[in-house]
Formats: structure tokens, sequence, C-alpha cells
DNA sequence: GCGAATGTGTGACAAAAGTCAAAAAGCTAC
DNA sequence: GTAGCTTTTTGACTTTTGTCACACATTCGC
């Protein structure tokens, strides 16, 4: 139960009141290597935070997946438009390794944010650097060719490639598997 | 004043008092069509919520202008990533129309955030708000040709395209402008 | 009005990435 | 270890998008 609440330490400051609020709304969970957290068709009443192991959310395209997240440990994974809205999803989520997860349902935490100002305090902040990410990443998209955007990765990333099957990282590069292999393929 | 204060309630409930707080922060102002509400290298320092007119937010690359959003009527503008770290910006916000806004600086904000949990939930529900769209507009460019990321654009924001230089529409779209003059002969 | 920017469209060609097929390399389960 | 699976690599070819050059159109200042 350490790490998630170094993760927030890291984000914002919370009191103890605060923290054991929220400690009380939290679900241990394990799931095992290719298990799957939801399913396309789902919908997302949970945020996961993920203490080990790493998920992926993929999207359905004509039949084929891809790769919109990877999800490392110490960090948070939902799906945001699901959650939100009460929809089904068009997102799935699946343990690419045996993980442990703390989870906690939006009811629960719609609780939480009414409750107590500082937890609602975590939650903006947290969007905050969701979304700063989110940004880059896109500028990633719009500004760069499939090489660089792999070499972006191999930065900011470089134990992740070690961890993922090629074919997925590469949809979430937004490519198809031979091109990918082809980048690898210039660098040797 | 009345627009922000709707736009305001389209996402959360304001209470008078948290209104009459908000209020007292804003500060009025007019742009002319061209110039720059803020150029590459300067800090972002607030929010601009634009009333009316039309900005466009870019990216310097090799001497060439990226542009990375455009902002409507009734929605909030600002540079995420510089306002946050207080580092200087990478991106220029340019009108593209006269235009007015109302301006909310950082420091004010922060202490607004202090002051009313109220307006602390708003902020969370709007970048809730952003991720998603954020997180939609990444797909397309994972997903989709150039050709189909102008279509869902022709749906999302007709009225955009009568409004926006091509060549900056194309930047937007991650594309040359040659490429969307031929993306747009097609459908003549 | 006129001329200079600025913005847009077209053509020929080059580069990047996708497609399809098949071979090679890695894993897994007996 | 080996058969049977999945993943990765490679090759030939196609499609998409970029590049460069230039013509045409529009806007704006004067």
């Amino acid at each position: 139960m350490t790490n998630i609440r170094e993760g927030i330490r890291d984000i914002t400051q919370f009191e103890e009141p605060d923290w054991l609020l929220f400690r009380e709304a939290l679900t241990g969970r394990q799931i095992g290597k290719g298990q799957f957290l939801m399913q396309p068709g789902d919908t997302c009443r949970h945020i996961h935070f993920l203490q080990t192991g790493l998920l992926r959310s993929f999207y359905l395209k004509e039949g084929e997946e891809w790769t919109v997240a990877f999800s490392l440990e110490n960090s948070f994974c939902t799906d945001l438009k699901s959650l939100r809205s009460g929809q089904p999803s068009e997102i799935g989520i699946q343990a690419l390794e045996p993980s442990t997860l703390l989870s906690i349902s939006k009811s629960d935490l719609i609780t939480l944010y009414q409750q107590s100002h500082q937890i609602e305090a975590f939650g903006r902040r947290l969007l905050e650097a969701l979304l700063e990410e989110q940004e880059e990443y896109l500028s990633w998209f719009r500004l760069y060719s499939a090489k660089e955007r792999y070499d972006f990765m191999l930065q900011k990333h470089p134990a992740l490639l070690q961890r993922v099957p090629l074919g997925q990282l590469a949809s979430y590069l937004g490519i198809r598997r031979e091109t990918l292999s082809r980048i690898r393929g210039l660098r040797a």
C-alpha cells in the first residue's frame, strides 16, 4: 500500500485524514499475464493504480488491436471516456505481465471528491500531468516520422521496449509491425 | 461576462459566492487580427477564455509554424506545459480574427483553487473534458489517413474550415499544404 | 486601380509507409 | 528434443504523402 501513497505525494500534499479516507475506498486485486481487466464493450467503472506489472489499453479497428497506452508500475489506468459517460467502452485493458492493482470505483471517487477538497485537488493535478503528457505524445504524431517516434520511445521508455511485443509497440506508434522491424534493422 | 458564466455552468455547479470570487480575478482584453497573445519563448502565465473570435496555438519546428490547436468562442486557451513549469513556452498564440478575452493569472487561479472547493472541482472537470477530447484527437493520428482526418474535421468543425487558411489547417492535420489541397480536390 | 505579399492548386518525381507472401527465429508443451 | 504455435524479419510491389517548381488567385496597402 506504500507505493500509491508515494505516487500521490508526488502530485499533491495529502494530510493523514484524507489518506485514510482514500485508502478506505481502495480494493486490492491481482491479475495474471494475458488476462483482461476489461474488454471492449464493458463499461469502465474504476480507476486502477498499478502497483506492479504492466498493462496495455487497446482499441479495436476492423478486427485489429491498436494499443493506445501502456501503463507502467506506479501509474494510474482507466478509460476516461467510458468512465465519464457511463457508456460501453471502445477500449480493452489487458495485463502483459502478472500485475497487482489497487482500484477505486467511480462512485466512491465522486464521494471522496465531495468530502475532501484535498482529494479533489489531487484529481485536478493528476489530470494536468496526464494532459501535459498527452500533448507531448500528440506532437510526436503531428510532427515526426515513424523512425523519430521510435527514437523518442527509446529515449523516454527504454526499458519498456524489452517488455512489450514488437507488434504492440508498432501499433502504439501508429505503424505496421513490418515497418517497425525495418526501422529497428537500420540501427544494427 | 455572461458567456463565461454559461461555459462554467456547463461544466459544474457554481454557487453565487464562488462566481463572484472567480469574476473578481478576470481581466478583459481585446486583440486584433494577426496579433500575438504570446510568442514562442514567452512564459505563459494566464489561462484565457475566448468570448469572441478565433485563436491558434502553434509550435515552431525548423522555422515552420505547426498549428497545434484552434480555440473557438467560449473555450479556454493556454499553454499548459509552460503554465505549470514556469519555463519559456515552445508555443505561440495568435488571433486569427479580432478577439475578446477574459484572462485569469496563474497565481490568482491557484489562490482561488485554495479558497474554493467548487472552483477546484471546476478545474478538475474542465481538465477531464480536455483530456477526453485530446484522446480522441490523438486517435485520429494513430489510426487514420490524412484524408480521414480531414473528413473528421469536416464532421466535427465544418464552420472552422471556412475561417482558417488552408496552410494552417494542413499543419493542424499534420500534413503539407499540397496534400490537403489534393484531398480537397478529390471531393469536387 | 496596381503591385506585393500571401494563399491555393497542379504536375513530376522522391521518400515513407503499407500490403502481401513467405522465410527465419523464438516459445511452449508435451 | 521436437512439433506446433507465435513473433519477427525480409523481399517485391503499391499506395500515400512529401518535395520542389511554378502557375494562378486573392487580399491588402497605398
